[in-house]
DNA sequence: AGCACGCCGACT
DNA sequence: GTCGGCGTGCTC
């Protein structure tokens, strides 16, 4: 018997298991089921009800197969080329079908499995019940069916007794889906076509229907709203047949959209050198890459800009990605004033209804531009034609979490298949790029002057050890005092940075050494003071802290690391009248109003920002002329060897903060190592240097762009599994690569990860120096697929940006 | 990950 | 003799 059959991928699989299973579709559910809609399938032995994603649809005899129970969708939820990214995702990064499918769903629409349970009106003997088992039994009776966590939550009992119930047949239960978030609809009314006009209406309907007569449909809450009525007029005209009613869809707008101002641009020519070329990049049939190099300031969001009208003219889909949305209200206020409601923003400090609805207006053509962080990579649209992704050598474009997927890799899919042009921006391209640009791989054009009169800050380093020499115990130096206190008298602004990173506040005994750890992971707890405990950044674990050493009883608990909050002290004492903006991710500040902030420091409501990183990045204050590093030092001395880019990169882009404006800017570098090459290179912002250096160590040492780097870690609660499953895997590598004389590696390890172990799970790993290419992959696909103890489980990421 | 099957020990 | 411990293997 000849019949259909659709290949499904599974919810909940692991990735030992996880492959399109292929099930027989029903001829009732024939008329719907396309590829890119969900289904319930029966699954295992229990023939568990799993929901699954269509990914394929054929014809076979359908022997031995089992069907598909129900549809989810009634329309696909991923286009063709939506499952092509999931298909990308699974090869490339070794993340099951469903881990893929999540990064591309807006968090909104995934449904879940709900068990709903309704009152058997056939079960008689209410004796064989217990008590509360009768008022359950009698609350369902009373009313349409509830899910088990209603139930649960109402009677306060546990979700086994409705099971028991079942059993005894007093409810009947029925397993569905559930959407987290339910479409917005609105009300809406028409005039019925049998109307008739001479019918006698009553002032108020009269009212009501001249209205709607007008305008043809109306939402009922604008009905009334416009004509003072009641809902009850309305709905007793639905009830005569005058009206109809119908439900709308509205979408909940994420911000009042101004109109759209399309202010002219005026390029400088060597920025209309470097639009023009991209222009007929993005307009030749062949997908290309572009990489845009200009300098701090030098205007590559006008580039943008235009490339984007275009873009929008020609009716293509645009995404531009930012590393971190809440940083970039500028660049956002930029774009929704110019495109107005056909931009969508996608991030994570929006609500799921929110995201949904974005996503849906990207899907159904009404928004083309959408704008956001890397999850805006699967931004829903048709027939994309332009990618930008600012700031490309950026961490945040990397994911940590499975799919550990690269948003550049995934743009640059998503572009070869639909053509059209990936522009990678940036002052400090990531090595990687800017050596495919100059072997020709990918395009280039260069922003070598600053935008308008604007000149490139004064950089001069002070050496820290020096000043505590001379007595200067402080975090500020005398010559960034100096400078502070001229800038206030001109009444300019200042922005400081200081980089924690690594260097976080931890607490300790002086008098025992104890160090405060945490209990679930092998790494010290970090002090917060937004909410005065300890926290892990690990696994989340957080303690009050106490006045007491834990070991000794000590009671003069050290708090070390110098922090933002020790820096405002410091500056409040230096500077009485300053007014300081402090930007750091403990502070309290929610995340939505760091735009607030930022506007009102544009506003010159602030003297001083001081923050990590996030002072460094796309900010754009012209009044700011005097940038502080208050210890460069930190980020250079972690193991990575990214860190010499990292440190480059953001000195590079916080000096390039000062003087974007009419006066001349500068900058202070405060280092107990002035010497220090990348420092040097940083201060004369030269980054062809940096890179000719730093690509000469990558060279030696053989490090990317020379190769990739895959981390494969096992994990387990036992430590001797974990250690266990490593050493297999170990073992299948060097049996694969004997037998196997393409692919060639250098395997570091295995050895327990840089912290052993996390949330009460160890780690064990090993780095893997390799080219990532289809032989390479096919071989740790069989390497991993060994069998490991039960308890173990197994991850691949290639290029991590930190390895773990 | 579940879930059922199966093969051993302590109970009526 | 049977109930149930959890080790093992499979899932269209």
């Amino acid at each position: 018997m000849n019949c259909k059959l659709a290949l499904v991928a599974l919810e909940g699989a692991t990735f030992s298991f996880d492959k399109l299973y292929t099930y027989i579709l029903p001829p009732d559910l024939l008329a719907n089921a396309k590829e890119g809609c969900r289904v319930l399938v029966p699954f295992g032995r229990g023939n568990t009800k799993r929901q699954g994603m269509i990914f394929g649809i054929s014809d076979g005899d359908g022997k031995g197969l089992k069907s598909v129970f129900s549809l989810i969708d009634r329309e696909p939820v991923l286009s063709g080329e939506a499952l092509s990214v999931c298909e990308f995702l699974c090869e490339r990064t070794f993340c099951t079908y469903y881990d893929a499918i999540h990064a591309l769903l807006p968090a909104g629409l995934t449904h879940r499995l709900v068990n709903y349970y309704s009152a058997n009106k056939e079960f008689a003997d209410v004796s064989l019940l217990s008590d509360s088992e009768k008022d359950i039994y009698l609350y369902l009776s009373n009313n349409t069916e509830k899910s088990d966590s209603d139930i649960v939550k109402i009677f306060g009992v546990l979700p086994e007794l409705l099971q028991k119930m079942a059993e005894k047949g007093a409810v009947l239960k029925n397993l569905d889906t559930k959407q987290k978030i339910k479409d917005a609809t609105q009300k809406w009314v028409r005039v019925s076509d049998d109307f008739d006009p001479d019918q006698k209406l009553t002032p108020r309907q009269k009212e009501v229907m001249d209205l709607v007569g007008e305008v043809g449909s109306a939402a009922v809450k604008e009905i009334c709203y416009f004509t003072g009525v009641t809902t009850s007029v309305v709905e007793g005209l639905i009830r005569k047949g005058i009206l109809i009613s119908f439900e709308k869809e509205v979408y909940r707008s994420v911000k009042t959209v101004s109109k759209p101002q399309n202010t002219e641009i005026i390029l400088t020519d060597e920025q209309q050198t470097a639009f023009e070329g991209l222009l007929s990049e993005f307009k030749s049939e062949a997908p290309k890459t572009a990489l845009l190099y200009g300098i701090t300031g030098s205007g590559k969001t006008q580039v943008f800009l235009k490339l984007v009208d275009e873009a929008v003219r020609e009716n293509k889909g645009v995404i531009v990605m930012v590393p971190e949305i809440s940083l970039t209200p500028q660049l956002l206020g930029i774009f929704s004033s110019r495109y107005g409601d056909k931009i969508a923003v996608f991030h994570s400090a929006m609500s799921l209804g929110k995201r949904m609805d974005e996503w849906k207006r990207i899907k159904e053509g009404k928004a083309l531009i959408a704008l956001g962080t890397r999850s805006a990579v699967f931004a829903p649209m048709e027939n994309l034609g332009l990618v930008i992704m600012d700031e490309e050598q950026e961490h945040t474009y990397k994911s940590e979490q499975s799919p550990r997927f690269h948003a550049r890799d995934v743009a640059a899919f998503r572009i070869k298949r639909s053509g059209g042009l990936l522009v990678l921006a940036s002052a400090t391209p990531s090595l990687e790029s800017f050596t495919k640009a100059k072997k020709g791989k990918i395009s280039l054009y260069t922003l070598k002057n600053r935008y308008g009169n604007a000149v490139l800050p004064k950089v001069e380093t002070v050496d820290t050890r020096a000043e505590l020499k001379d007595g200067n115990r402080g975090i500020i130096s005398r010559r960034l005092y100096e400078n502070l206190y001229e800038t206030f008298e001109k009444g300019e602004q200042a922005i400081l940075l200081l980089n924690r990173r690594g260097h976080d506040t931890y607490i300790s005994c002086p008098q025992c050494g104890n160090v405060a750890v945490c209990p679930n992971c092998s790494i010290s707890l970090t002090y917060h003071s937004a909410n005065n405990r300890l926290m892990c950044h690990y696994c989340g674990y957080s303690e009050a802290v106490t006045k007491k050493c834990s070991e000794c009883g000590g009671d003069h608990i050290k708090f070390s690391g110098f922090g933002t909050q020790k820096a405002e002290e410091e500056l409040k004492t230096l500077f009485p009248k300053a007014r300081i903006l402090r930007l750091d991710a403990d502070s309290t500040i929610a995340r939505d109003s760091y735009a607030n902030y930022l506007k009102r420091f544009g506003e010159g409501d602030y003297d001083i920002m001081l923050g990590t990183q996030m002072v460094a990045k796309g900010l754009d204050f012209p009044n700011v002329t005097l940038v502080g590093v208050l210890s460069a030092d930190n980020a250079m001395y972690s193991e990575d060897f990214k860190s010499f880019e990292r440190t480059f990169s953001l000195l590079t882009q916080v000096i390039g903060r000062a003087g974007r404006g009419e006066s001349a800017g500068s900058a202070i570098i405060q280092t107990s190592d002035p010497e220090n090459d990348i420092i040097e290179l940083a201060k004369a912002q030269d980054y062809d240097s940096f890179y000719e250096s730093e690509i000469l160590n990558r060279k030696m040492m053989i490090y990317p762009p020379y190769c990739d780097i895959c981390v494969v870690s096992t994990r387990s609660v036992s430590r001797e599994n974990a250690e266990k499953s490593i050493n297999l895997i170990f073992a299948e590598i060097k049996k694969e690569i004997e037998n196997n004389s393409r692919v060639k590696v250098i395997i570091l390890g295995p050895s327990p990860a840089s912290i052993p172990r996390v949330n009460n799970r160890y780690r064990y790993r090993m780095i893997i120096k390799c080219k990532n290419n289809k032989d390479f992959r096919n071989m740790l696909k069989k390497a991993i697929s060994v069998k490991l103890p039960a308890d173990s489980t197994v991850a691949v990421d290639f290029n991590p940006e930190n390895i773990i």
